[in-house]
DNA sequence: GCTTAATCGAGACGGTACGTCGTGTCTTTTC
DNA sequence: GAAAAGACACGACGTACCGTCTCGATTAAGC
């Protein structure tokens, strides 16, 4: 993985890495893995698709894996305005508007395989799995926290609550629907699965 | 993957097809697996393990992910007692037991590495993941359905529940944090999941 | 190579051979190699292109290379006639004739592919070069032997002369210049080899 | 082949070819087609003998033929202090030292078997016939011719004789002799064709 | 601004595995 | 009991990538 990614604002001091390659070889491995899947993406189709030596990508990432965490996080790093979940008072609400982007982006050709990949990466590469949750699921699941932790402030949901567990429970089956692809994730599937999280199977 | 699974008490004439070739390479596949991971298992390998010629695998499976199955179908043909979950009236604590042996179940060593490599397969072949939700998934899934349903007779569950979305908040956590190491899958999990999904988190 | 060929005409009594398949491993062989070459001709093609299971050939041959020398054989089996060499008692205007003959048929192209590929044979098994020269090549030289001794007789050639050098004199140029392509193999080249042959390359 | 064989002398500077590989490879094929024969030479074998990869014989040659075929250039090139055939203005005695020394050799163990594999690859590949004649063929050739040259000058062989022919009566008893085994390549048989061939058959 | 060392593109190298083809042996079924 | 058919263990094919290693040629730093 690369060394620092936050700090790119400041200064940089001692390295002469070329951007442009960095940039050209994760806008390669991320168009590739759209294109021919995670199986068959090689470092040498992305090298020569980047217009780059082998060495290059070797100097900076161990495993094709760790290429393409960073062009999630290159691409992370594009929007990352969501600084929170919408909070307006109905948490039920709030939930629903939330899954069903989710699910939409999960829809979205552009990014079902590459995250598809991903995650097969992260199947495999423990390493890759811990970065995931240090550097983009960590925070996210932090955002979710907040938002469940205003949900108890408000009353609507008990203090007791392990939140770990209900975000869990709020979250995995659509994730688990997308990996293995057994259902359809509409927002229908989004709204009853928030629904019966809050409100429980029993009535 | 091979033609005929379930026939197998009966005639198989036409084939001159050799069945210890056939245990070899599926028991050579499943050894290994659980040694090198998913990544590194190859049909090389397997052959060598098992004593037979690479076209042997070629000729009977299109892949090594097809290979892998073909493994776990064997497997699940070995025991395949469990006709019925568990029914004695309490559905929650009948759904704890099970969650509990799942939960037991994925973190033996034994299944651990070999389900994760049948999950990355599934997750670059599509096909695999069909032929799992026909061959092993769905009858389990119809299992969890009619467990549902008693409990809907019972009056336990309310009679017009999605059981789709049910099985889903159910069962999901658990696969969900085993997939990504997301957290500790112990019996408190197990139990706090269901209580949870059967109570609603508002509770 | 296959038992008896010579005693064709009478009565093969122990054998349930099937003679039909014999001529068509013995075409599929001849046409093959002309198509493909000897390297790549393989005793599978030649099953294949006959119609015959690979054990029929593997009964009756030890190799592909005696499969094409049974080709030949079975070819000049058909003429045959030739019992001897003209002699019309101008041992130079005989010789001319022969050569010219023999450079005929090595320029034809349904010859030239197939005899390449029997020598390529024969320089990697020295068994099959035997074969070749008991019952081809030997017969032949005989032959060759023959028309110079009568020449002896009438004093056209010297008593003493050594006939087995006589004969690589005469012929060997040939075969020398088709083998390795190294010139033209027409007529005008067959008389200057017997002229200079015979007369000797001083004056 | 490889481009360019002769300007070793100069600069070479484009290529970043490792002479280590190209000579162990070259050895290793020499080597390998004395104990195992032609047919049963393999690229893979010639790659671990020479503890190279596959790879790196396949980037440079297009055949087994043509690695055999560059080991004997690498053979020729050590010695090649022959510049021209002996001329102590007895023709006759010249070329029986010359052919004597040459039977010789096919008679050397260790040429036998790698020359006839070279010459079973010309037969099978007219590429490598002709880059044979061009490169080492031929110029032997131009020095036999240089010798009979010398002859007619001195008057031992008519100004008119065909040269080809002349060297084709000469040399090809003994290659021919030699490729189908078919009788001793001694002194004796050397002497006699020299004699023959400048004398005539008809004393 | 000059130099000098890290980085770049390129690509050869020793390897491993791929998926295919042919070998020679074997077994099963048909004639 | 020979023949067609074809599965099998084996081994080589020729290709694709691996990860390492030179090669000059930029190229940006610090002297």
């Amino acid at each position: 993985m690369p060394a620092e990614p936050t700090d790119t604002r400041a200064s940089r001091p001692a390295s002469r890495r070329s951007d442009a390659s960095r940039r050209a070889i994760l806008d390669a491995a991320f168009a590739l893995v759209g294109e021919v899947g995670y199986a068959k993406l090689t470092i040498e189709g992305i090298a020569a698709r980047a217009g780059v030596g082998k060495q290059t990508i070797y100097r900076w990432w161990p495993s094709k894996g760790a290429v393409l965490f960073d062009a999630f996080l290159a691409l992370s790093e594009g929007e990352d305005g969501d600084t929170a979940l919408p909070d307006t008072g109905d948490l039920e609400a709030d939930l629903k508007l939330v899954l069903r982007a989710t699910a939409a982006e999960l829809r979205d050709a552009r990014y079902d395989e590459p995250m598809r990949a991903l995650t097969a990466a992260m199947l495999e590469d423990p390493t890759l799995a811990a970065e995931w949750e240090r550097r983009l699921d960590g925070p996210v699941r932090e955002l979710k926290r907040a938002r469940l932790r205003s949900a108890q402030s408000a009353g609507e949901l008990p203090a007791d609550l392990d939140l770990d567990v209900a975000i869990d429970l709020i979250w995995s089956p659509l994730t688990s629907r997308w990996l293995l692809r057994s259902g359809p994730l509409d927002d229908a599937f989004a709204d009853a699965v928030v629904a019966s999280a809050l409100s429980g199977l029993r009535s």
